[in-house]
DNA sequence: TCCTTGTTGCGACTGAGTTGCAACAGCGTT
DNA sequence: AACGCTGTTGCAACTCAGTCGCAACAAGGA
């Protein structure tokens, strides 16, 4: 059951209102360049988008609001094996975790929900006792076209 | 299945030999540290043990060692949910994966190897045609002392 | 409109990781 | 045992992601 993508949009900047979180300028501008991605974004190309909507949103401001973000749950931080440097990457976190699958060669990200990735953490949170908060599966290799 | 810790030790020296790789004063230290380790270590943690062995190991020396070994499969390479800072953390890489849990309150680390985790990465290869070479899967949350 | 309080831009800083280069040292060959 | 090719090292300077202190500012409730 390759890609997801279920779930409405169910705009960011309301779901931050509604928890008594202030809405600015730069955040604005932030937001709807989350919201509006097509692919992951780390956080320059994230700087560089929100200063197409707002010319004066700052780098720091950037990190405060994914800082922000992340913990209000809002979004995943991700690594996709350091493909580019060793930055982040982000996306928006919709209904269920998906596994990201990172092409060694080409570069190429898969994403991939899987019922069995959902056992497992029920089984980590059953036999380990641990209460998860964010769970992060990432794979390196090559994607059916890279591969020989 | 908690707790993994299978396997014969093997010494990663021969192993490098094995493959017609030098084998150099710095990089016998490094690979000391990395073989006795009981926790995991970030690069500076394995430069400064590194140097009670080889009081002359410089910090690129670390770096290149551990891109070698990463290179060669020999490592994993962790964030460990980045609990301090950005760096990352690096242990030997024995037969099967295994998961790590961070606590998010008190920092423990707490392996774990599970059946499910294999059959996910079967499934995987299967059905997205897809040829893993490494797979990392990292959980942040709770322990068991620390949830409520 | 006012005022409180959280947010921002700025610039300087930190810390991880990288790089170019000249000196050096494995280790296979002789 | 010495030689020499070639990969490796130490060094110092650098890049780049992310952080921080602070004064100015603005969101939004009263």
């Amino acid at each position: 059951m390759p890609l997801p993508q279920t779930e409405i949009p169910g705009r960011l900047q309301s779901q931050l209102a509604g928890r008594g979180i202030r809405l600015t300028a730069p955040r604005r501008a932030i937001l709807s360049v989350i919201e509006t991605a097509t692919k992951h974004l780390d956080a320059s190309q994230i700087l560089r988008k929100a200063r197409t909507v707002d010319a004066s949103v700052n780098r720091s401001t950037v990190y405060r609001t994914l800082d922000l973000l992340k913990r209000q749950g809002l979004i995943d931080e991700l690594d996709l094996m350091h493909l580019n440097g060793e930055g982040h990457y982000y996306e928006r976190k919709l209904g269920r975790d998906h596994i990201h699958m990172a092409c060694l060669r080409c570069g190429k990200i898969t994403e991939f929900v899987s019922k069995t990735f959902e056992s497992l953490k029920k089984q980590l949170q059953r036999d380990c006792r641990f209460h998860i908060i964010v769970a992060r599966l990432e794979v390196g290799g090559y994607c059916p076209a890279c591969r020989r």
